[in-house]
DNA sequence: TCTATAGTTCGACATGTTTCGAATTGTAAT
DNA sequence: ATTACAATTCGAAACATGTCGAACTATAGA
């Protein structure tokens, strides 16, 4: 955690509340592991990541889904993609790579 | 974030949730610069961490203080220690090193 | 033992979050 | 145009969180 002024600790925070609720978690790990982080899953590949797919394993109601992709959005986590009547998901990579970089700087400062 | 699974998803979301509070996470960051992780800042030392150190950084009422400190000693990101009058905080280095584990993993999935 | 210092616990209040169902918008196909 | 499907917005209810001041506990020193 050493060179972290770079980005506002505010910044930070905002990424980690959008990380602290467990469904917004387990969209994101859907979203990890299902597409190449910056790239769209194209529906008729074997994995897809469209708003629906999400809420077929998420046992809530898809108004609920809804906000909750809304947040993570705004925290930059993910981006969003209208095709035709479905809307794609997917990670968004440079977010990914702040906060990877954020956590492996502060171990580095171990030993 | 592929070998997320060792550890669940909520005990990750338990941490992020520590870490989505500003004044928590500048708790976190005052921590991680204060002293060498896995170990407590002696009071003769330069950087200190006891309670008293965090609040004159934080303008908040000592009793919030205390209260956003067992949050994060709750979600195991700090330990405290008690030292005569005083309650030394220190970083928990393991779950630390989790949390980078957790994102190192996910960004090596891309490219 | 009395006093001062360091932190914590408690109760209360204001604010924010999660969730749902109903209504709405956007898109494609009939 | 009408219908069907996909997703979002809205309003309301339940619940959780952040904050404070006051009261309390713990330790050390006079």
């Amino acid at each position: 955690m050493s060179n972290y002024r770079t980005i506002s600790l505010d910044h930070y925070a905002t990424i980690f509340k959008a990380l602290s609720n467990p469904h917004r978690l387990q969209i994101f790990n859907i979203l990890t592991g299902c597409c190449e982080p910056g790239t769209l899953c194209s529906t008729d590949e074997m994995m897809s990541c469209c708003v629906g797919d999400l809420d077929s394993q998420l046992n809530i109601a898809s108004s609920t889904l809804s906000h909750h992709l809304k947040e993570l959005h705004h925290a930059g986590l993910i981006e969003m993609q209208r095709n035709g009547k479905q809307v794609l998901c997917s990670i968004n990579p440079a977010t990914l790579a702040e906060v990877a970089a954020l956590f492996s700087s502060a171990r580095t400062t171990q030993n």
